[in-house]
DNA sequence: TAGATTGTTAATCGATTAACAATC
DNA sequence: TAGATTGTTAATCGATTAACAATC
């Protein structure tokens, strides 16, 4: 009875979330008190059914004619997100952009805290950036037991993220966010997110294109 | 009849085109000569038919029993995506992230060519960052005009990016491509791919959340 | 009350997977 | 030849959109 058949969630309405959070956020600031899901649809150019059904996963009720608290609904999708609870995480690789990774504050509200980085180059171990210290590759493992950090970023280069992600899950990494432009291979219950650049520069690169090709063939107009 | 009715590419495919260039470019270095979707489809942990799809979206022919022809292969995906024309772009915001990605030397590769960077911060401006001069804002617009250059790079806080956004759209940029945790409003026929650090992130938390209250009440196991 | 908005069920749309003939 | 693999059509699956009753 309280385990409740929890059918998978959407991974589009998962990824729409902080969207949302955004736009309410803004709302909240201005303190604003209730919103219905109309507004929220027409500011993000989605469809409302869309941004209702999105919102009801979180376990949301709304009222008929008001919409939704604001400030209710911001906690609930962060609970539903998991961001209300603080995850430690370690990163490894600390050139320009694991550098820009630590430098980049917003993790913090986004349940996320990267507690260490680590690093190959001599040069750079020992030394912190950002504020964060930067340890020895070899020292993670040990570190993971030590601390059951269960989340680790990879910001190295595709040639050494394969074996980063390895010694990652040795030591019981238990999600990686990925940065490399490389498919890991990972055992199964381990969760891989890739933050894939070339996947967007893609999808922008031929549309892009399509409509320049377009443009030099004027024929039918639309 | 050259005018066959092209029906639009699933998003997916695309994305997923890099994914098998950067598997068909370590096979190439290998020097192998043909490849089976099987074997990408292994590889990459994917159905076969859905590779044999995407790969014949590319327009290019296979031989059964052998696959295509590796070199081939990839200069047909880079077609398709439109990574064999070169194009240029500007960045705005030469912060952490900005400096990255211009440190970045992968999107050469990717017919991407970043030819200048901008920002407000007269500590910045004046100055190269990895070989590329940075300039004041305001001057984007006329070189915009200039140039011709279509693509857009937003690397500024999540603030100022719509005005930075208005500003690109404005000076003539067609294709924006967004690393502010922001949502832009934009004209119909300009382009905008969100790289969302936070969706990702989203996803990764929420699944990382679910695997620990699953472990923490180890009723049916799974 | 009237009307805007929620919540939910049904219909549509798009992407993936299955089935299978063609072929080297 | 036999068998692996391509290419394509049909079936399934999942996500979005449409329709509509419930409600404040």
């Amino acid at each position: 009875m309280a385990d409740k058949l929890q059918k998978p969630v959407p991974k589009p309405s998962l990824r729409r979330m902080p969207v949302y959070l955004r736009c309410l956020s803004q709302l909240d600031l201005q303190e604003t008190e209730w919103v219905s899901c109309t507004y929220l649809a027409e500011e993000l150019r989605l469809d409302p059914t869309l941004v209702r059904k999105d919102l009801s996963l979180t376990g949301i009720v709304g009222k008929p004619k008001v919409g939704y608290p604001v400030a209710e609904l911001i906690r609930s999708i962060e609970h539903f997100i998991g961001w209300d609870i603080k995850a430690d995480a370690f990163l490894v690789g600390v050139g320009s952009l694991g550098t820009a990774l630590l430098g980049y504050g917003g993790f913090q509200g986004h349940g996320l805290n990267i507690i260490l980085g680590f690093d190959y180059d001599p040069a750079k171990i020992g030394t912190r950036i950002h504020g964060t210290s930067i340890l020895n590759v070899e020292e993670l493992p040990p570190l993971v037991q030590q601390t059951g950090v269960q989340i680790g970023i990879i910001a190295v280069g595709a040639s050494s993220a394969q074996s980063v992600a390895d010694l990652m899950v040795l030591s019981g990494i238990r999600g990686i966010w990925n940065f490399a432009p490389a498919h890991l291979q990972v055992p199964d219950g381990v969760i891989v997110e890739n933050e894939d650049l070339s996947a967007s520069l893609a999808v922008l690169s031929r549309r892009l294109a399509r409509v320049n090709r377009q443009r030099s063939r004027p024929r039918s107009r639309r």
